[in-house]
DNA sequence: TAGATTGTTAATCGATTAACAATC
DNA sequence: TAGATTGTTAATCGATTAACAATC
């Protein structure tokens, strides 16, 4: 679907077209402009036609965008319009808030099952799945083909882990382990998130006010 | 300290420099060069020393960098040498991940306070602090000083307690919120986490690889 | 039709990479 | 001293912004 290679930059963003266009859609937007959403968005008219022209034409001139259906075909684009299995590996406190927080099924996942290796989490119930052992993740991927998985596993467990699911099937990871996963196999996709950098450059970024 | 503007790329990359330097002072490395470093973090020596000539001179030629030193002047310059007293606003789920999970101290932060409005929360415990009522955040404020809060309440009320955190003193926020806060306040610091949109990424580059 | 706004090309800006003199 | 590697300037690359013809 995708003309050329897509950048980075204009990949980040498109969640966050999807997400405004929601929020537009909600708020009784029928149309909207490419300079209008920029002033909303913060960015700026030109960068947003540009990153739209990266897919194809969604714009009509004179008129400006459809916002329920340029909202479709940023989904579509980002791959909502279908859910990818997912497991959920590790339900520490993280992984259980994730795991309740998250719309995973607007996200482009469903998440099928929960496994934990400590024996006083196995079988408690997190939303509507138990958590169950470990030792049951081969059996269980083996039937239901998960394509993704999120880790929520410390950080000497990672790469480890991450090695079995891939020979299990999995193609891409959520991680939150401290562990930046870069696996040499290929066709591995890989989102790590790091809370603690995130946090540390909120220190940065108060820290210099301050000196100002 | 700093000498000019520091780029956003720039800043972005300091909190792992940190990371990636802890972890080579716990190997029981004592020098490196910017090659070494490159190739260990996946970037080029030249960024490397571009990066860290914005605030000084911290190497030595001939001899690369002392690991020690360079991750104490790193740290310094992301102001981990001292602690903002922070608090938590929403004790849910993810809150009480985020209490227990992130090491605060090393990150520039101390978590002296969490609060909640849910009477079934309030006066539980995350770790070593109680849940407070946030009928008494304003009097908390007035004798702690926080300058700091983390947002993990609902999009809803983000920009409210937002606004009342900022009366109360509070410079810079670590928001969690499905809301992206861009106050007018000058001097604001604020760094928004969507983890909606990471996992929505990852939705992207699944299925982008899928298509080839 | 006239006005508005897109899609797209060209210009600018900023970030990354390459090169090399300085120096440990 | 010779070898290594920095700090820094110059060259390249890519992303953002500006401009405008196309067209609804």
């Amino acid at each position: 679907m995708s003309k050329n290679a897509i950048s980075n930059s204009v990949i980040r963003r498109l969640p966050r077209y999807y997400r405004f266009l929601g929020e537009l859609e909600n708020n009784g937007y029928i149309r909207i402009s490419s300079r209008e959403l920029a002033e909303k968005m913060g960015l700026t008219a030109s960068q947003i036609r540009q990153d739209f022209n990266c897919f194809g034409e969604f714009g009509q001139q004179g008129y400006g965008y459809n916002v329920t259906e340029l909202k479709g075909e940023i989904g579509r684009i980002l791959g909502l319009d279908k859910q990818t299995p997912m497991i959920l590996v590790g339900a520490g406190n993280l992984g259980k808030a994730l795991a309740a927080h998250i719309d995973f099924h607007n996200r482009g996942f469903d998440l099928i099952g929960i496994f934990d290796k400590n024996p006083d989490i196995i079988g408690t119930r997190v939303g509507d799945l138990p958590v169950m052992d470990i030792s049951e993740l081969d059996e269980f991927c083996s039937e239901k083909k998960p394509g993704a998985a999120i880790l929520c596993i410390p950080r000497n467990q990672a790469e480890e882990t991450a090695e079995r699911l891939l020979s299990l099937g999995v193609l891409a990871f959520w991680n939150f382990s401290h562990y930046d996963l870069r696996l040499s196999h290929k066709d591995v996709v890989v989102e790590n998130v790091h809370l603690g950098d995130s946090l540390t450059t909120l220190s940065y970024c108060l820290n210099s006010i301050n000196e100002k």
